[in-house]
DNA sequence: CGTCCTGTTCAGTATTGACTGAACAAACTT
DNA sequence: AAGTTTGTTCAGTCAATACTGAACAGGACG
């Protein structure tokens, strides 16, 4: 706040606090670098660009892009004089990680209850099973209330119009 | 469900699938294996019984067991008989879960505004931190809402007055 | 056509971390 | 006390995977 230290240090641990943390949430370190840097610097960065100030491979650089991508974290967009391809945060980042999330608590809420319907009407498992299935689908539940919260907050700067994105928490 | 193949497969099965998830939140595929035959069988089980039915090494039941037992999924309990340790689901594992998520969560959250702290006032990376830092606070206080609805649904079995567990969604 | 320029792919390397098994310490049994 | 039983610790091994760098393919431009 009081300038103590240029911003450039700031940035620079920034960018490696949110490698730290998308590596503790199972994706490689660089991935969270690429996109703690494009959080940080907010306009699009060329491939090269990307390369060049995090200092790894061009290799990684595109491995890395494909997760990002894969998980609709960012965006791939084209300059009209530039030959290289540049990438920003995609419209809404937050909702697509909460989305990744839920889609997995569900599939896992999924493969419980395909483990109780397999069973005999009798056994005692049975109820444990199903509070476990239960606690995957509240999760499931809550996080479609926070994609919805944000969908919201941000409303719709992307041009397109949500239409009130629907809350879906069918089923429990 | 009509019985095709027998209990134990579909125990196997249970416990392995709980082993792969586990291992895919970051968790020892090990750690989940204990947990999905506690989920199933219901009883306590003995620190040898765990070795050998699931054919691992006493070591590795050791340090899975230290995993589970931090996060407050499993409590070790004494048997008037028995000299060996055994093992059994804790009151209520899934809020212990979702409370090592929500701490996280909030962790991260407080370390988003440690760096917009450091920033000077005009900087425009503060509005995308503080979108940021806000994602995971919402995440924060949507994990709480599970927690205070899985304490109320699954009541005090375990003897202790929970004493109507306070909606601790204290800061937004 | 040949030559850059740009991004992807892939084999090889390095690192991380899970798992084993043996050594160990503590507590019980005789 | 000697000998069991039981759980933890730790060095070593093994597998998974992140990362590199070189080879490659496809355009753009001369």
């Amino acid at each position: 706040m009081t300038d103590g230290a240029p911003v450039s240090d700031t940035r620079a641990e920034f960018i490696e606090k949110i490698g730290l943390i998308t590596q503790a949430e199972g994706m490689p370190r660089i991935a969270g670098r690429v996109f703690g840097m494009l959080i940080f610097d907010g306009e699009a960065a060329s491939f090269g660009d990307l390369a060049t100030r995090l200092q790894v491979s061009r290799g990684s650089i595109s491995s890395s892009i494909r997760l990002l991508e894969e998980r609709g974290l960012v965006k791939r967009i084209a300059k009209p004089g530039d030959r290289q391809d540049y990438f920003q945060l995609a419209p809404n980042p937050y909702v697509s990680m909460l989305e990744g999330v839920q889609k997995r608590a569900r599939s896992t809420r999924d493969e419980i209850t395909h483990t109780i319907n397999a069973l005999p009407a009798g056994s005692d498992a049975i109820n444990r099973l199903q509070e476990y299935a239960n606690f995957y689908a509240k999760t499931a539940a809550a996080i479609g209330t926070v994609i919805n919260a944000l969908h919201t907050s941000k409303a719709c700067d992307t041009g397109q119009a949500p239409a009130a994105p629907k809350d879906d928490d069918h089923e429990n």
